[in-house]
DNA sequence: GGTGAAATACTTTTCGT
DNA sequence: ACGAAAAGTATTTCACC
């Protein structure tokens, strides 16, 4: 599987490598110190998906081949799902974001809600909470009028009652994790 | 490293032109066309944002230079934020996932609650929200009693009373943008 | 605005230490 | 984990459509 990327390391400010690191002897590694320096790649990537391993290196203090290969492991492990371009959904005609509960009208029904809202492509986010609702889902439409078609497909698709909350603004969103905490 | 030499270098170039539509030749002039293919793109960024120009070409049906140089447009315009690496939270010690909903005591303060909040790294997003909460703020932390914590640090920092919905799985997520609907 | 190709520099990958 | 070489891409320029 190529790893493609394109070179465009973005030079931000440095973060600093975590803590010491045992440096000389080969295989040293502490677990400490490893589990660090992975929380720091991940952070990096995080902040910046398109960082290039010979960045990746600079900022965590490591060669540029080590990085790979933990970068890689991470793929592997399912650490790092993947990447993804952050979208400006305004600019795309999409400047409505709400949030929609849903409640099933009748609890005793078999709840497959996620796989039949599953290709309703407005729906970006679905998550199973506690509490009254049985999910939350994060939207993002092109206007109210959208929004209301898109309730009505929900009801449709899987009999609930919804409670929607609409987005004003976003001061922040997709915030880099904190790794390590 | 100093790497500002002409060619294979990377950082900066012009952004020729802003607003233009195609000439005679191929182009006819369809701004309709054009759209359609920066939606093509961004679909395909949004799914793969470590997609090379190379496989993006083929996928869009475009050369490589002119998807290059429409990709560089998108970004420069500020319709592709950035680029970030999906982490899955729960492989790096974060598997708990909450929304919380803050509400001023005092409705009459001044209303500077993201700013206020924005040091909290816990804090993923944050939505202002209309209805009767002020916030929706999604949050990720290591286990309850963190969620507890991070509880008291928000009410601390910005005078509010928290309503918190705990995410108990989440079907999916952050999936890829319906641009072109 | 688009194509195609060529020149150059950087990134990704592999291999040996 | 390091260092270096090999292979693969990205970036830019140019001429032309």
């Amino acid at each position: 599987m190529p790893r493609i990327g394109k070179p465009g390391g973005r030079r931000l400010a440095e973060a600093g490598a975590a803590g010491g690191r045992p440096r000389g002897g080969a295989g040293a590694g502490r677990f400490f110190a490893v589990e660090a320096i992975d929380r720091a790649i991940l952070t990096a990537l995080s902040g910046d998906g398109r960082l290039s391993y010979t960045d990746l290196a600079e900022r965590v203090g490591l060669s540029v081949s080590a990085v790979h290969q933990r970068v890689r492991r991470l793929e592997q492990r399912g650490v790092i799902k993947g990447y993804a371009a952050r979208i400006d959904y305004e600019a795309i005609g999409l400047p409505l974001t709400a949030f929609v509960a849903i409640r099933p009208i009748d609890p005793a029904a078999p709840d497959d809600a996620p796989e039949r809202l599953s290709g309703l492509p407005e729906i970006e986010s679905c998550y199973s909470v506690a509490g009254e609702d049985f999910y939350l889902l994060l939207v993002r439409v092109k206007s109210p009028s959208d929004l209301e078609r898109l309730l009505q497909e929900i009801r449709t698709a899987v009999n609930v009652t919804t409670r929607t909350t609409v987005v004003l603004s976003t001061p922040y969103e997709g915030r880099a994790a904190p790794v390590g905490r």
